[in-house]
DNA sequence: CTGAAAGCGCTAACAG
DNA sequence: CTGTTAGCGCTTTCAG
């Protein structure tokens, strides 16, 4: 039961076990029956090749490290399946994705080249700055995704959160809407800025006034969604609709709505972003924007492994395309300016 | 820039690269004050140790593998999520996190005691049943959450499917409903027949009369509970309560509700199975079973770390409570039995 | 308390 | 086409 080695089967063979080694490694100099050979004992062996002993000599790991902000908060279910799910679409079993959460670590020391073949960040917020920095400066194959950064040099992946912000706002002043409020992410967040500017934006092209009372703090979860209804609801003067930085303080939002014997979107829109799975099954369903984490990370994925092979990295700003979804959860108004 | 070794940090503080070893190793035969200035050379060198050549000596690999049955279909992401956060929460750094699809694996021969130090299966489907039984005859210390076994004896950590169910058709029951459909899980998937049994059970135990066409298949996701519920709908004869086999699909099911103009639960009740994070807020929140998976994983990931280190494994199952979870989404029909 | 030497399993010159 | 030899970085006897 005890592991076989290369030894074990050039030694059935008649052979060394360099010349085992080159056989499993299809090396092209090598007599093509012999290889057959060797390659059918290994296998009547159930031969796998001790992978620390590979990883000593070839100076790799086969390890794929995926990392988040956290694991503990902020980060979303549906966001960590999408990033999981694109990234292992792409490596299958070449390697090991590695799942690690930044805020886990008390020490970086052991991410190194030794350890990880290449990284993945999956950026959440500033708080991983000091990570990406590190991994930028002892020159790992490194591939950012979600956030944009601006300081580091690195192959950076992001939605284009700021357009798709302002999508969704156009599409609530299409409707008709000028009273619009907005219920912002999590502060620190780099996409909490994107959309606020992206709402921003939209509001001053079509020169709708942004009302400061109307603006409310959340941190992305459906707690805060709700209570920043709440305070919005308690307002003498309502919005007609609120912006909600995601969807799951949209779902939030809605509940707020209804417990005031209240409806949406009759007597108030929401619309949210990212599309969660659940968003169109909401009632109403909701309208958002479709942010491509998945897609995201297939890229990344791909540009990770193209790094490693041919060891070498560029470094560029790619922007993926967001999407406006309309769904049930907008009224329009009369007397709409489109 | 390249890496320090144990040899280096020899050189530099006079001594042999055994006695480095055996200082950063903590070893208590060392003179305490050459141990403290050996490690302020490693720290001030930033040495980290190569883990390659480490596992190589050692024969352990300081992976963890956590397993689903799949990464594409039928995990949900509130599934995975749970998992992941709970297992990470125990394992910290001292191992790296594996995250694999079962199905993505060609052949099992890379899956061994040289590359997992321990394997943590989370069994959604029959269909790993080779994997598992893999696992426990190459004599790996191993964990099986989720899935109850029959015949493979291992670890297995479990959670009372079937009482979960029977308790929220009780209280179905206990609300005054007779006539209660059920919409069922995935085929072959262990869990879809435990909640179709607790369904049966209660029903059988208050002697509800059980009907055919109220029996309807789905296959845990949205889409379906949404089709499941359509069928119900065009019966000549309703149901006043549906048993939804998840959560997932009770979402689907509500949708298909409101399309039609009937709401929940005035017109009719749901109720569903897994608590998701978004369940409580739904509009009706969902009456609901809560399943611990985060603390199944948790006591999963410290089971096998035990394991490990006492190179030891012990194989029994273990069922974790399900709980009942009420909330709005259940109608009290009078003349009701409680 | 410390060092010399061996070896984990594998790959890669270097010779033939 | 094949074998000999060395060595990746680390831990562990075995001697002092």
């Amino acid at each position: 039961m005890s592991s076989v080695t290369i030894k074990d089967i050039a030694k059935l063979a008649g052979v060394s076990h360099t010349t085992v080694s080159r056989a499993l490694n299809d090396s092209p100099l090598i007599n093509p029956e012999t290889k057959e050979r060797i390659k059918a004992i290994a296998d009547s062996l159930n031969y796998a090749p001790n992978y620390s002993a590979r990883s000593l000599v070839l100076d790799r790991s086969y390890n794929f490290g995926l990392f988040f902000s956290t694991l503990h908060k902020g980060t979303s279910a549906g966001f960590l399946y999408e990033a999981i799910k694109g990234v292992n679409d792409v490596i299958k079993d070449q390697f090991n994705l590695i799942v690690r959460g930044i805020d886990d670590y008390k020490s970086f020391h052991n991410v190194n080249r030794k350890s990880f073949d290449g990284l993945i960040v999956m950026s959440q917020s500033a708080s991983d700055q000091p990570f990406i920095e590190y991994a930028a400066q002892i020159d790992i194959p490194l591939v950012v995704l979600n956030r944009p950064l601006d300081s580091v040099k690195v192959m950076n992946l992001v939605p284009d959160d700021q357009s798709g912000a302002f999508r969704v706002v156009e599409h609530l002043i299409s409707r008709g809407h000028r009273d619009i409020a907005i219920i912002e992410g999590k502060a620190g967040f780099k996409s909490t800025e994107a959309r606020r500017d992206g709402f921003r934006e939209a509001m001053s092209r079509y020169e709708v006034p942004v009302r400061d009372e109307w603006i409310v703090r959340g941190n992305y979860d459906l707690e805060s969604g709700h209570a920043g209804m709440i305070v919005l609801l308690d307002l003498p003067e309502r919005p007609t609709a609120v912006f909600c930085s995601n969807d799951d303080m949209a779902l939030g939002a809605i509940k707020a709505v209804t417990e005031r014997g209240l409806r949406v979107p009759e007597d108030i829109s929401v619309v949210g972003f990212d599309d969660h799975l659940f968003s169109s099954f909401m009632t109403p369903a909701l309208t958002t924007v479709r942010r491509p984490i998945e897609e995201i990370s297939r890229v990344g994925a791909m540009k990770l492994l193209s790094f490693i092979e041919k060891k070498q990295v560029e470094k560029s700003t790619v922007y993926f395309h967001t999407e406006l979804v309309i769904r049930d959860s907008v009224k329009t108004i009369t007397g709409g300016t489109n």
